[in-house]
DNA sequence: CTCCAGGGTTTGC
DNA sequence: GCAAACCATGGA
């Protein structure tokens, strides 16, 4: 199915910006993501090969210097029917936002824009995002993509696909509790009995992640923070990319870096209000592909 | 071999 | 209360 996405969408970039770990790019323009035991596929149409009315708008592009109108259109094809996009990766894309508006502050802000502008914060499932961003801490985001993925090969539904011949979804919170003993082969370091707890805390509370989404920021952050192992950090991370809570900017190494080198020690944050998760992982974003300027 | 990673908890003053 | 030490191990 084709679908037509109006505002800024960079599948590379939100694949890359470190806030989903088992989105891949598995060829050139060609993208999957997994979310809850949805699977989709998804790549750019050319711009040449959308619609009739292309030949016009490559002559607007000639003649007004790079200000189209359409500069931010495109369409993509898609693995899934119009009621699972419509009815759920519409919003997991985050697509009723318009990130074309969101207001820039500063000058290094406009810098991160510019170079991370089609990143969306996406709306993962709660439990994947507890789990990921507990096993996240002191980790590289290579080692995590590791973890996660041998957590899903020994605990989760393998979904077997055409074009892969096996592919194992992020497990419930029940299906740790089946040999849960080979929660050790995981490479989780130090960081095991914290994800045992998320787990247990879970099980034992199946409404204790649902409740979040009723809840102020604050009040979910202080809800998050009484698992062992989830800190302020951690906390912000699962309410900014599953609970969408785009006003809250998680503080990690890089944005302590951005905030010493371009705010003299002071966060900016706060003036960016409700878009200050947006900024932060547009700055997160530039951080990670300018790691020579810090 | 060495160094560091999208931090958090525990310890020592 | 607050800074410092400690944590386990994959990647580069």
């Amino acid at each position: 199915m084709k679908i037509t996405i109006d505002d800024y969408f960079d599948l590379d970039k939100i694949i890359e910006s470190g806030q989903t770990f088992r989105a891949r790019k598995l060829d050139e323009n060609l993208y999957r993501f997994i979310s809850l035991d949805k699977i989709l596929y998804i790549s750019k149409i050319p711009d040449n090969a959308t619609s009739d009315m292309v030949s016009s708008d490559i002559k607007d592009a000639d003649s007004s210097n790079n200000s189209c109108r359409n500069a931010t259109s495109a369409s993509y094809e898609v693995s899934c029917d119009s009621n699972e996009w419509e009815g759920y990766w519409h919003n997991y894309f985050d697509l009723d936002r318009s990130y074309k508006d969101i207001p820039i502050y500063d000058d290094f802000t406009g810098k991160c824009y510019e170079v991370s502008k089609g990143i969306r914060i996406l709306r993962q499932e709660p439990f994947e995002m507890l789990i990921s961003f507990i096993i996240s801490q002191r980790k590289s985001i290579p080692a995590i993509r590791t973890s996660i993925e041998e957590i899903c090969i020994r605990f989760g539904t393998c979904k077997c696909t055409k074009k892969d011949e096996k592919l194992y979804l992020f497990p419930t919170p029940e299906q740790f509790l089946i040999d849960n003993d080979r929660l050790s082969e995981c490479k989780l370091g130090y960081r095991l009995p914290y994800v045992q707890d998320a787990i247990n805390k879970v099980n034992n509370e199946p409404s204790f992640l649902d409740e979040g989404f009723k809840m102020s920021d604050e009040d979910l952050l202080n809800h998050l923070i009484t698992i062992k192992g989830v800190g302020v950090k951690v906390a912000n991370c699962v309410a900014l990319f599953a609970y969408n809570r785009v006003g809250l900017a998680p503080i990690d190494t890089w944005i302590n870096k951005i905030i010493d080198t371009h705010y003299n020690g002071l966060s900016p944050f706060k003036k960016y209000g409700d878009v200050a998760g947006i900024i932060q992982q547009y700055m997160f974003f530039y951080a990670l592909t300018h790691k020579d300027e810090f």
